[in-house]
DNA sequence: TTAGGGTTAG
C-alpha cells in the first residue's frame, strides 16, 4: 500500500513535471505546486531548478590555458598531444591538471599511460604527478607500484605530503592491509612536519567501515569530536551510509539528528545514503518524508538519488513505475546514466521480461559508450536464469569482442546457466578459465558449481571443492553448508549430513529456516520423522520461525510413512499459525481420502487447511 | 594541479 503511495505520488509529480507551467517556470520551493496525498507532500519533482544549456563547444575548442575540463579519455588524449607539441612546452602544472581529471574519470591505466608519456618527453615530474600516480595504482591494488613512487620520491628530492600519505593509507585499507596503515598513519603522528588531517581521519573511518566495522568508525568520530581535529559533513555521512548499508536505519537518523544539531547541514549524498537505507526495509513512507524533507532545504535529488528509486523499485518488481521515474529524470534534464539502465534490465530479468530488457540494452547500445561490463553481465545473468546459455554466451563473447573484461559476476553468471542446463562439465571448465584470466571465483561462485554438482549428484567432486574453499581460507557461509547438507541427504547420506548440521554452531554458524528445511526434509526421506518433528520444536526454540515449507514437508513425511493420524494433528498445529496445505500435500490427502484412509470428522479441517 | 562520503549486476 506504501509503495502504491509512493507511486501514484511520484505519477502525480510527473504529470506537473511535464505541464507547460512547471517547464516554463525554473521556480523555487516555495513557488512550487505540491503533490498532497495522505498528508504526503511530494514537491522535488517539479521545484527542482532547470539545469543550464549545455555548451555545444567541445573540449578540444577551448584553448589549452584555460584548464580544460576533460570528460572523456580520449580527449584528454587529444589536448595532451597538443601540449606536447607546443613551444615552449607548458610547465608540468596542466600536464599535472590532465593527470588529474583523467584519475578523476576513474581511468586509471590511462593516467599511468600519459605519465610514462611525460617521461619519455623529458616532462619533469613534481609532487603533484607522483602523488596522482599513487592514487591510479591504489585504485587498481597495485600497492607495490605505489610503494615503488614513493621511492621515486626520494630519488628526486621531493618531500611526499599529507596528500601522498593519505592516498597510501587509502590504498593499504582498499587491500586490507590494516597493519600497515594504522603504521603509516603513527608515522605521519610521530614525524611532526606532515601531520594527519580530517581527510586523513575520514579515510580511515571509511576502512573501518567497509570492514563492517561501524563501531570503531563511531569510537574514532568522538576521538575527533574531543580532539582539534573536527569531523564534518564528509565524516559523518560515511557512518551514516555504512550504518544505512547494514540496515542500521534507526542508528543512522540518530546519527543525521546528532550531526544537524551541531550545526553541520547534510546535502544530496547524506539524504541520498537515508533514502537508500530506508527503502532497502520498504520504508517508503519515511523515503517520501526524506524526499519531501531534503527538498524543503532546496537540496535536490540527483541521479544516485534517482538510481536508488528506480533500482529499489525494480528490485520489488515495480518495472513499470521505475520507468515513470526515468522519464521524470530526463523531464528534469538529468540525464539517465548506465546505472539507471542496468537497474531497469535487472528489473525486466526479474519479472521474466527479457525481450524488454534486450530492447533497454539496444537503446543503451544506441547511445555510444553506455554498455558497461554491468551491463552485458545483467543480460547475461537474465539469460542464464531463464535457461537460455547459448543466448548468454553469444553475448559473452560479443563483450569480449568490444575489449570488455568479464569479471567474476560475469563468470559466476555463466557457471550458474551452465549448472541451471545441466552442463555441469561446461560450468567447471568456465570455473577454471575465469581464474585462468585472472578473475577469482567468490563465496557465491563456489556456492552455484557446489550446488551444480549436488543436483547432478557428483558428491565427490562437490566435497572436493568444500576443501578447496577450507583450503582457501574462504568465508564460507550457512549458504554453502546448506547445499552440501541437502546433497548428502538427497544420495542418503543422512548420517554425513546430521554431523555436518550439528557441526554448525561448532563454527559459529546459525541454521536458518532453508538449513532446517533441508536437514528435516532429508530426516522424513530416511523415515526418520520423529526426529523430523523435534527438529521442527528444536528451530522454534531456538528462534528460528518455520515456514509453509517445513510443516508441508513433515507432513508428507507422516503420511509416507503411515503415520495419518500424526499428519492430521499437525495440519491442525498449522492451520492456527496461518499455513495451508500445498499442491503436493493436497494430492497425498486427496489419496488418503479416496480410499477411506481419514477419519471424515476431519474433513472439516483439512478444508480449512487448503 | 594531488587525498575523504552516496547509485547498478551473481
Amino acid at each position: 500500500m506504501l509503495k502504491m503511495m509512493m507511486m501514484r505520488n511520484i505519477a502525480a509529480a510527473s504529470f506537473y513535471c511535464s505541464s507547460r507551467r512547471w517547464r516554463g517556470m525554473p521556480c523555487l520551493h516555495s513557488n512550487s505546486t505540491l503533490v498532497v496525498f495522505d498528508n504526503n507532500y511530494f514537491a522535488f519533482f517539479h521545484s527542482q531548478p532547470s539545469k543550464p544549456i549545455k555548451s555545444t563547444r567541445t573540449q578540444l575548442d577551448q584553448p589549452v590555458r584555460d584548464s580544460p575540463k576533460i570528460t572523456n579519455v580520449e580527449d584528454a588524449f587529444n589536448v595532451f598531444d597538443r601540449m606536447l607539441q607546443m613551444r615552449p612546452r607548458p610547465s608540468v602544472v596542466p600536464f599535472n591538471q590532465i593527470l588529474g581529471q583523467v584519475a578523476k574519470l576513474k581511468h586509471y591505466s590511462a593516467v599511468i599511460s600519459l605519465y610514462n608519456q611525460m617521461g619519455v618527453s623529458r616532462i619533469g615530474h613534481d609532487v603533484y604527478t607522483l602523488t596522482i600516480l599513487i592514487i591510479c595504482y591504489c585504485h587498481l591494488n597495485q600497492m607495490g607500484f605505489s610503494l615503488s613512487v614513493l621511492g621515486k620520491f626520494f630519488k628526486l628530492g621531493l618531500e611526499p605530503d599529507v596528500f601522498t600519505f593519505t592516498t597510501l593509507i587509502k590504498g593499504f585499507l582498499l587491500e586490507n592491509r590494516v597493519a600497515e596503515a594504522a603504521t603509516l598513519l603513527h608515522k605521519m603522528m610521530r614525524g611532526g612536519n606532515c601531520q594527519p588531517n580530517v581527510v586523513t581521519f575520514g579515510t580511515i573511518i571509511r576502512g573501518f567501515c567497509m570492514k563492517g566495522n561501524n563501531s570503531a568508525a563511531i569510537q574514532l568520530l568522538r576521538k575527533m569530536e574531543e580532539g582539534a581535529c573536527k569531523p564534518y559533513l564528509v565524516v559523518y555521512s560515511t557512518i551514516i551510509d555504512s550504518l544505512c548499508k547494514d540496515t542500521l536505519v534507526v542508528d543512522a537518523l540518530n546519527l543525521f539528528s546528532e550531526m544537524m544539531s551541531k550545526g553541520i547541514a547534510p546535502n544530496v549524498i547524506t539524504y541520498t545514503s537515508l533514502i537508500h537505507g530506508v527503502c532497502k526495509l520498504g520504508a517508503w513512507k519515511e523515503a517520501t518524508r526524506l524526499l519531501n524533507e531534503m527538498v524543503s532545504k532546496n537540496i535536490f535529488p540527483d541521479v544516485f538519488t534517482f538510481n536508488v528509486l528506480v533500482d529499489t523499485l525494480c528490485k520489488e518488481g515495480m518495472v513499470v513505475e521505475a520507468e515513470g521515474v526515468v522519464e521524470i529524470m530526463i523531464r528534469r534534464d538529468i540525464d539517465p546514466d548506465s546505472v539507471t539502465y542496468n537497474s531497469l534490465m535487472d528489473g525486466y530479468c526479474l519479472r521474466g521480461e527479457i525481450g524488454k530488457a534486450k530492447k533497454v540494452f539496444e537503446l543503451m547500445l544506441s547511445k555510444g559508450s553506455m554498455v558497461d561490463v554491468v551491463s552485458y553481465s545483467t543480460l547475461i545473468n537474465g539469460y542464464c536464469k531463464h535457461k537460455k546459455i547459448n543466448k548468454a554466451m553469444m553475448l559473452f563473447l560479443d563483450m569480449c569482442h568490444k575489449g570488455l573484461v568479464a569479471d567474476t559476476i560475469t563468470y559466476t553468471s555463466l557457471v550458474d546457466g551452465f549448472c541451471k542446463v545441466g552442463r555441469i562439465d561446461y560450468a567447471q571448465k568456465l570455473f577454471s578459465k575465469m581464474q585462468a584470466c585472472g578473475q577469482l571465483p567468490n563465496v557465491r561462485t563456489y556456492s552455484i558449481l557446489l550446488d551444480g554438482l549436488c543436483k547432478n549428484r557428483q558428491l565427490s567432486r562437490a566435497m572436493q571443492l568444500f576443501g578447496e574453499m577450507e583450503a582457501k581460507k574462504l568465508d564460507i557461509d550457512i549458504v554453502i553448508y546448506s547445499i552440501l547438507i541437502e546433497g548428502l541427504c538427497k544420495t542418503g547420506k543422512i548420517e554425513s549430513a546430521r554431523d555436518l548440521f550439528c557441526g554448525l554452531s561448532s563454527k559459529g554458524l546459525q541454521p536458518n529456516v532453508r538449513t532446517y528445511n533441508i536437514m528435516i526434509s532429508g530426516l522424513c526421506i530416511a523415515g526418520l520423522t520423529r526426529e523430523a518433528e523435534n527438529l521442527l520444536i528444536q528451530m522454534e526454540e531456538k528462534g528460528c520461525s518455520p515456514d509453509g515449507w517445513t510443516f508441508n514437508t513433515i507432513i508428507r513425511g507422516f503420511i509416507h510413512n503411515k503415520q495419518t493420524s500424526r499428519a492430521m494433528v499437525l495440519i491442525q498445529t498449522m492451520a492456527e499459525k496461518g499455513f495451508s496445505l500445498d499442491a503436493s500435500t493436497t494430492e497425498l490427502i486427496v489419496n488418503l481420502l479416496s480410499k477411506d484412509e481419514v477419519d471424515p470428522a476431519l474433513l472439516p479441517l483439512i478444508k480449512k487447511s487448503l
